[in-house]
Parts: structure tokens; C-alpha cells; sequence
DNA sequence: TTAATATATTTGTCATACTAATTATTATCA
DNA sequence: TGATAATAATTAGTATGACAAATATATTAA
């Protein structure tokens, strides 16, 4: 007997998701971060010193392919990121940050930290750890 | 001190949502239900018997009102509601749920609200209720 | 080695999200 | 009343998300 309160879950999953987003995408700009959130995952990801192919980083990034090469394309108008021929296999690309890709990962790297706590504000540490056990446990249920 | 944890638990938060519309989306294709997931949001608020003006349908369903103009649109195209001047404010429209568009929420409901159900397979009564707190306290966090 | 298959990336299309600006109408106040 | 401000909806522009199909290159198998 399927219940509809489930749709409101998935309602309020959504919901927030969004808000999370927005109010992020909303302090970048205040602060003239001149990129997006979903950027701005991209760079991070790459701040390893390791460059990582197009098909890895979608995978990091859990983006899917068109998505990820779209983003890039943004980040390297921007000069933050530089596609590389990838040695032995010319199907491929490695994205490597540049100087000023670095640079911005550097120094705006803890105003993001700072920014993104506000949402959790107000929670404790069981519910940090509860929450990421739940939305796990979502996303595997989901399994595609 | 800013922590990196924020960050992590937002892109969780992010990434379990896409995968919950994605899973949604995937079974009412399967389903030849043929609206989007957002699209079925605003039929399934309508169908209370009450018009709805768009601004107060954008407010039950967090959608802006650019948004909620676009799938209205989509959704008259597809004949499942229309517009109707409200009575009383030439500036605003009440939208109503055509014949098409009851039957479609009388008929589909059941399997939408099974559908939804699939991702939260394996959590408790208890989890339920501490991720409805948790998603809440997030977004009340960020009142714009 | 050639033919079939698989992989990495890109392109195209549609839908949604957010912002800013516009239009039409209504409300307010001097 | 008449100017100003507020509200409802729309339009336009950019970014992301999902899916399908195309392109180029690699890999595998007959």
C-alpha cells in the first residue's frame, strides 16, 4: 500500500537541495567568486596536483559527461582550467588547473568552507552523521 | 575555523537528490506517464478542486515564478490544465486542472506514490522523521 | 589484419533554476 | 485625482541535468 508521504520526502530532499545551492551560488557572487557552485566542485577536485581525465572527474564529481564537458569548457573561457592531450590516448583529455586556477583555489577556499556551513548550523554532530548515513542509504537504493 | 566537512555533506545532499528525480523520472517514462517529475508536483497541488493563482502555486511548490510560468505552459500544452482569468485581478490567472488533468491524478497517483517509495526502502519510521527535521532545520537555516 | 565492439568526448534537445528586466494591472498616498 | 509604488506574470539569458546520438580513437575477436 504505497503511501504519498514519501512524495514529500522527496519533496523536501529537493527542496532543500536547492536552497543549499542558491544560498551558496548567492555568497559567491557577494564575494565576487566569479564562479559557479558546480565550477567551483570542479576546481576542488582538481587541487590534488593530479590531473584527472574528463571521465574522471564526472565520476568524482557525480556529474554526468555532456554536464562535466560543459563545465569545463566554462572553466578553461575562464582560464582556470587547460585541457592536455592525454599521453597514450589521443581520445582523451587531462584537466589540469592553471596558475590561476590554483590560486583561486587557495585563497578562496575558506570563505567557500565558511559559506557552506551556515546550512548546518544549528545541528548537531549525530545529525551530520545521521543525515550522511540516510542520504547514503538513499543513493544506494537507487542504485541505476 | 571553517571545515571542508560542509562542503561534503552539501554535495552529498545535492547528489542524492538528483538521483532521487533521476530514479522518479526513469519509472514514469517506463510508466509512459508522460509528464515530469515537476510537472506531476503542480497537478497533484491542483487537485484539491481549488483553482490556484500561479504566484500561490509557485509558493506550495518552491518553484520561482519564471519556472512555474514555464511549466504551466508545458502543462496546458499538453491539455491537463488551462488558464482562467481571476475574477477580480486582470493581472493573475487561476489554473485549473482540465478532465484530462483529474483523471490523470486519479489514475496515476498509486503508481507515483509506489515509485517514490523505492528510495526510502530500508530506513525506519525514526529515520523518516529525524531527515524531515534535519531537511527542514537546513532550509529554515537559510531564509533569504 | 580486418571487422566488430568499446570507450572518451562532444553535440543537440528539452526541462528546470536563477537572475534581471519588462509589461500589465492594481494599490497607495500626497 | 494623479503620480508612485507594489504585484502577477512573462521574457530573456546563462547554467545545469538528463538523455540520445555522433565522432574519433582504442581494443578485441575472428
Amino acid at each position: 500500500m504505497p503511501t504519498e508521504k514519501f512524495s514529500m520526502y522527496s519533496y523536501l530532499l529537493d527542496r532543500t537541495a536547492r536552497r543549499v545551492k542558491q544560498y551558496a551560488q548567492r555568497r559567491f557572487n557577494q564575494e565576487n567568486l566569479d564562479v559557479t557552485v558546480d565550477q567551483w566542485l570542479i576546481l576542488k577536485n582538481l587541487n590534488k596536483g593530479v590531473d584527472l581525465s574528463q571521465s574522471e572527474l564526472a565520476e568524482l564529481t557525480g556529474k554526468d559527461h555532456p554536464t562535466l564537458t560543459r563545465i569545463i569548457d566554462l572553466l578553461c573561457k575562464k582560464g582556470l582550467t587547460e585541457r592536455r592531450v592525454h599521453p597514450g590516448d589521443r581520445r582523451s583529455f587531462t584537466v589540469h588547473l592553471t596558475e590561476a586556477g590554483e590560486q583561486s583555489v587557495v585563497v578562496w577556499s575558506p570563505k567557500v568552507a565558511e559559506i557552506r556551513m551556515k546550512a548546518w548550523e544549528n545541528l548537531t554532530e549525530e545529525d551530520y552523521e545521521l543525515l550522511k548515513k540516510i542520504l547514503n542509504k538513499i543513493y544506494s537504493n537507487l542504485d541505476l
